[in-house]
DNA sequence: AACGCGCCCTGTCCGC
DNA sequence: TGCGGACAGGGCGCGT
């Protein structure tokens, strides 16, 4: 579900509220959602510690405890809501995270694609090494996307979606992204010439920062902190418009299916 | 070593 | 109405 815009809104709605509290009860509800450790060793661990900060990397929501954080990926169907301790409990519900001053944190997930884990200090820059280049930062250049592009026999649709190059982009955000710089999805990343690969960065900067600004894409599942949907659907160009007609040409959209994923385009618009 | 594929899981929708 | 199959914002681990 969620990719770098939905991740940002969660983040940016949890960061005021959860800045400061501390943990003072887990439960767990479905162990398999909880990875490195035993459920119950991780419910006794948070117990005691201060959420000092909220933040994203990739498409991960990071809580600094001070010494160690609680990461969580929230698959395709997660979330994380802000909640009273007596507000009614949804089915799916997966994890409680009671908070000081009458707060909860509950994670959400319906098919348990999502995870949540600790991660100490060290565990944390191994972890964050093996990423690739946030795509808003200003480390997201064209020569860095050209080097990464250049060797890779896979197509471009495919590789922007691999998280050890570029992370963030998911399966709506790359063909949006390909669309706007018009550059066909089947193509193989090495074929692309250097002024391709600069609509590419254009590209998915423009539409990620377009959709954070309207709360990211509920396309199925997914909500906000607050419950809320996103509103970036109505502007998507491509996707899930299979047979529509493309909002530049009027041509149908095509949807192909690329490393068993889904991709759509306009093959008048992008070669 | 890069790459492709199957799989994890539940819910919904569509065609028959 | 019921039922099977396809499909859904992700990511890991396997085999080649």
């Amino acid at each position: 579900m969620p990719e770098l815009p939905e991740v940002e809104t969660i983040v940016r709605g949890l960061a005021g509220p959860l800045a400061g509290r501390a943990i003072e009860r887990v439960e767990v509800l479905r162990p398999d959602l909880i990875d490195g450790e035993p459920a119950d060793a991780f419910a006794a661990a948070l117990p005691g510690r201060a959420i000092r900060s909220v933040t994203r990397r990739a498409k991960n929501t990071l809580m600094d405890l001070g010494g160690e954080r609680l990461a969580v990926n929230l698959g395709m169907t997660g979330r994380l809501l802000l909640a009273r301790p007596d507000e009614a409990l949804p089915t799916h519900l997966g994890v409680r995270l009671h908070l000081s001053g009458g707060l909860e944190l509950r994670y959400h997930d319906p098919r348990r694609f999502g995870r949540l884990w600790r991660m100490s200090d060290e565990r944390w820059r191994e972890w964050d090494a093996a990423l690739g280049v946030e795509p808003l930062s200003p480390e997201f250049t064209v020569p860095r996307l050209w080097d990464g592009v250049k060797r890779s026999r896979v197509a471009i649709k495919t590789w922007l979606m691999d998280q050890r190059k570029v992370v963030g982009v998911g399966n709506i955000y790359a063909s949006e992204a390909l669309f706007r710089a018009g550059i066909d999805p089947r193509r193989p990343a090495r074929r692309l010439r250097r002024y391709e690969v600069a609509r590419l960065v254009d590209g998915v900067r423009t539409v990620l920062t377009e959709a954070i600004e309207h709360r990211g894409t509920t396309f199925l599942d997914y909500r906000d902190e607050s419950g809320q949907p996103g509103a970036f659907a109505r502007r998507l160009k491509v996707y899930d418009r299979e047979g529509a007609p493309c909002t530049a040409c009027g041509a149908p959209v095509r949807r192909i299916v690329q490393a068993n994923r889904s991709s759509f385009f306009c093959d008048v618009c992008q070669h």
